[in-house]
This record gives structure tokens, sequence and C-alpha cells, in this order.
DNA sequence: TTTCTGCATGTAATCGATTACATTATACTA
DNA sequence: TAGTATAATGTAATCGATTACATGCAGAAA
């Protein structure tokens, strides 16, 4: 049904590999050939089949994508930075769900393996990442984004979490706060460990005492938050301002105050990690530290292309990006 | 390097050809054979190599989605309600951002073509969808979700608009309203105008009549919601409550209303469309239509897989899915 | 024993491009 | 004018699977 480059070459008048060669740009054809191969085409309304082209030249120019969840805006806004970057290479992008499962993140790996996509890009669904070698044992490249696993190391694009995480604290203690709650996320997570380093560090910094009473460990969903920020309010000496680790957290945590009665709400005051969707609109926040989501994924993407065009082997690269302090 | 099917039958002792009917299950094959070549299978690894496959049999098991933007998370959960129902068949999903411009739309279209996916799943940009026939004039089935188009009719998977919309305004009356304003979308989209006749049909229903200055036209997004608002609050006679038709535009109001100063602040309510991420936290919140996200992509993935493997020209369908009134 | 039937497997063409190598045409040099 | 370099194009193998058709072989029937 749809024309073929043979058909293309007849109706032209040559033979396929000068049609090939005008569709690929190859100079050597002369402009009369060209021009005539060009009507053909046009004549044909022929489109070039990619399975046929990818099965020569073994790229598919598509890529994968795995995150933990689709329906989350900070995974989904580095999305929109890979798929803004990757089409200005002619790149499409598979998006997978591995559902914050290690299980499904291998099958994942194993469909985009059979899919032969030229390279994948990866927030990790946990902190191990052995399976990611039957990717580059394959050959194929491999960019991770937002956070760091073991037993695998490759480029990556991640946000400078530590000196984020230190400068709201450092806001705060020169706000004059001193009692600083904490909810941080899976600190099997480097996102997480580093955000709980940069807010431990801070104190330190300052002379203040750190007390675990108020500091507690969510998942970075909603529910933790939510269950956490309780926690935090039942302590015998509640904090004064709770910093949370992420959005999702953020919001839990805000649904538990605000369905506090009026009589019983503590006075307290939230900082977070992430300044996405309504973040600055919740009640109770008082300063976001803002991660530069699109920008995650648009060097990703660039890391990506950079290694598929070039696969000699050098050294992984790391890229760390800077968070801002958004005060309200 | 990777092994191909030569290599495991060459390994096996058979012929590719008994090798790729072990593959794809041919009843024929002898136990025995069968074994042998599972066994070589594991031992080299061998993964298929679905282009060459693709080749052949013309199917890619990949569909496109298009969608206006990525970083929504009305779209992005339908889309996680479409890879979730396509991968229990093997299929992956190409995400597309046709960043709510027809031309952008048109371009992936093409990009979608030139890589052979066996259908398309479209929320549509705008209201116009002739550029869609190419696709269906290759073969390639459609399925629209959450809007249709003129100038092309295919299946489609909606939502009860109009119902959704007429259930909170009947709920806000019996409630007591009767001063009810209304920020709705553009109306050249199908969801915009059936929610707007939702909002119209009950209030003349029961009597109310339809105050064109408490009616406002936004875009869907938040900076509309927050100017509407701000209209609608500047009126003379400012409505009770406000009935937004959709989440963006809801979280824009609200910030509206909540960065007036106390003094200033009306007393206002409101209702809106969409039950997503924490819209029932928002103050001033009182009444919210959920739709479900998920299944609509999960029928649309379903209408779609049927198409692909029934290619009969059926007439198009149209489901249409019911939302749930939310009171807080 | 011979012939036939049907199951299991093999042979080789094919899908639609790319590309190494071959060939022809053209221009340039001595 | 012959010889050679160069440019333009063609021929045909190839990528890795699928599959129509061919073949071989075991057991059943005669």
């Amino acid at each position: 049904m749809a024309s073929t480059i043979k058909d293309v070459a007849k109706r032209a008048g040559v033979s396929t590999a000068t049609v090939s060669r005008v569709i690929n740009g190859d100079p050597r054809i002369s402009s009369k050939t060209k021009e005539k191969v060009l009507i053909s085409i046009r004549e044909l309304d022929y489109k070039i089949n990619n399975i046929a082209r990818s099965l020569k030249t073994n790229k598919t120019h598509t890529i994968g994508f795995i995150c933990p969840e689709l329906a989350n805006t900070f995974f989904m806004t580095v999305a929109k930075g890979v798929e803004d970057e990757l089409r200005k290479y002619g790149y499409s992008v598979i998006v997978c769900n591995s559902n914050e499962s290690v299980e499904e993140e291998k099958e994942r790996i194993t469909l985009l393996l059979e899919k032969c996509v030229d390279g994948v890009i990866i927030i990790p669904a946990s902190h191990s990442g052995s399976h990611f070698k039957d990717l580059t044992e394959q050959g194929i490249p491999v960019v991770l984004a937002d956070r760091l696993v073991e037993d695998f190391s490759s480029d990556a694009v991640l946000v400078d979490n530590i000196n984020g995480s230190y400068a709201v604290i450092e806001h705060l203690i020169n706000s004059g706060y001193r009692r600083i709650g904490y909810i941080g996320g899976d600190i099997r997570l480097t996102s997480a460990k580093e955000r709980d380093e940069g807010y431990k560090r801070a104190l330190r910094d300052y002379l203040i005492p750190i007390d675990d009473n108020i500091i507690k460990y969510g998942d970075y969903h909603k529910q933790s938050g939510y269950d956490k920020m309780r926690e935090l309010m039942e302590e015998k000496d509640p904090p004064e301002i709770v910093f949370i680790s992420n959005y999702y957290m953020h919001v839990g945590a805000t649904k538990f105050l605000i369905e506090q009665k009026e009589a019983n709400r503590r006075n307290v005051a939230i900082a977070s990690f992430d300044d996405m969707e309504l973040a600055s609109l919740l009640e109770f926040c008082k300063v976001l530290v803002s991660q530069p989501m699109l920008e995650i994924g648009n060097k990703a993407a660039g890391m990506l292309i950079q290694r598929i065009n070039d696969s000699k082997d050098h050294e992984p690269q790391i890229i760390r990006l800077k968070t801002q302090l958004i005060v309200k």
C-alpha cells in the first residue's frame, strides 16, 4: 500500500541506491537526478520506513525513559525536558512506568532492549541498579536522573540536594527559627540522603542541636507526609517549623494540618523541597526549594545524545544543577 | 555482538525457521526440539530483535500517545492508564507533546507515521482534527480521548461532561446557592462546551436566570483562572460561589483569592471540575467533579487494541464515562 | 512390503532500507 | 589522442527475523 523506495526508484528511473542517497543527503548526487527523485517522492507521498532503515543502521532514534510513576509532576516535567531536547535531534521517547518496583523496572529494561532503543534515561525506582548493566553490556548508554544507585555508575544529572537543603535551613535559622523539624524520604535514595545531610549540616554549622524526636522519615508520598506531620505534632515539644523533603509529602502534611480543628491546630509553619503545581499556594508554607526540573531532563537528554554519537568509553560524568530558594 | 536467531539455530542444531517457531509458540514443534532451542536461547542470552520482526510482520507493537502537555496531571494520569493497559498486550508507548499547537501535533503525527506505530491515542490540541486522517488513511487506527474534533470522526473515550456539570450545579442549588458564577474553557473544545452546557441547563431547569456577567471564559490554564476570578470579584454583584471548569483554572482562581487582603476578600466559595493532586485541599473549595482519568486511559487503550486486531471497518464507537460528585 | 498420511523440520524468498564495491561517463593531463 | 582521475550511478549483499513451500520420516493401511 504505502510506497517504498523501490517505487520511487522506478518512477524516477534510477536505482534504489540513488534514492537512498538523495534521502540521506549524499552530496555526490547530481542536482538533476536529485530533482527527479524528490519529485517522485512527492508524487508518491513516499515516507521512509524507519523499521527497515533501523535494521540496517542499527539505530532506532528512539530512547527509553523509565520513571517510578507517570502521574507525578516532577517526573513528568523531567520527561518534558527530555522530550523537548531529544526531538531537536529527531529522537522520540518510549515512556515506561516502573511503578516504584525494581521488578517492573527490570521488565521495562528487557522491553527496551527488545525494542532496540539507542539509549535509556532512568529515574531509578530504588537504590539498587545492578540490573542497569544489562543495558550497558549491550552497548546501550544509560543516563541516570535525580538519583544515583549502588552497583552501577554512569552519567547522571542530579541537583545539589545538600546545598539546597542547607540553604533553606540556613534561611530559617537566619529568620529566627531554632526548633526545625524534618520529614525526609527513604535515605536509601541518594536524593533523600543528601537532603538529610544538608539539613543536619546546617544545624551543626549553626550549633543547633539535632533532635531525633523531630526528625521523621516517610517515603515521598502524600500519605507519609500526613502521618509524619501528625507524629511531629504529637511530640511533647513540637517544632516551630518543619522542613519537608518533597512536594507530595508537603501536600500530605498540609492536609493533616488543615484537617485539625482550629482549636487543636498547632502554630506551625512549613518549608519544603519542590516548587511545583501549587506548592507555593499551600497554607503554612513559607519557603520552598525549587528544582530545575526541565533542565534536568534537557541535560540528561543532551548527555545521552552525546554518548550515543560518541561511543568511546569516557569516564562517567555527573552534572549537579543548583536549586533555588523561594521565599514567600 | 548480540546473538541472533542464526546463532541460536546453529547452537541448537536446527534451522532458523524452527527457532522462530519455538519463539512464536508454534504447536507443531516437538517438545524435544523445543527444549533444545530454549536451552540455546538461554545459554546465548538471546533477545529477539523486534526491528527485524517488525519489518516482516508490519507490526511494531508500539503505539503513539499525543497530548497537549506532559507536565499536566490530567493528561499524564490518562497516559498512565494507557500504559497500564497496553503493557498487558506487550505494547509500548511513544509519548509526544503537541504543546497545544496544531502545527506541532501535525509534526508528531508525521513522526509517528515514520516510526510505523500500530495505532495512536490523541488528546487533541484543538478543535480541528482533519490532519488525523493522515493516520487513518495509512490504516493506522486512532482513538481520541477527552475531546472530540471537527472534520474527523473515530473511536473516542470521553466523560459525560454535561451531566458532570449539571450535577454540581444541581447540588449547589439544592444547597441554597442561587448566584452561581462560572469560569469555563475555550468552548471550541468539546469538553469545555459540554461543561458549559451542563451549567446552563441546570440553571434553566431550576428557573434560575443565566447572568452573562458572571460567566467568564478562560483557557484551562492557571493564569486565566486567576484573571477570570478577579473579573468576577470586580463585578457589581459578584457570585456567591463560582463553578470552575478545570483544575488548573481552579488553582489560579484560588491563588487570586488568597492574594487578596483579608479585608477585601470576598466571601466566595468554589466548585470545580477535576479532583486531582490537591484540588480537595484548596481553600474555598466546596465541591468537586472527579473524572475517572485512569479509566479514560484504560478504555482508550482497550479500544485501540481492538481496532488493531480487528481491522474491519466498524462504525466509530464512543464511550462516555461518568463523573463523580465529591462534596467536601 | 509398498503406499499413503500427516507431523516435524528445513530451504529460501521476503520485508525495505543501506552501502561496499563495481561500473560508466566526464573531464583533465601530458 | 591515450591515459587517468573524478564524479555519478548501479548492482547486489546485507541487516534479523517470518513463512510459504518443500522435504523427510514414522506409522498406518492395504
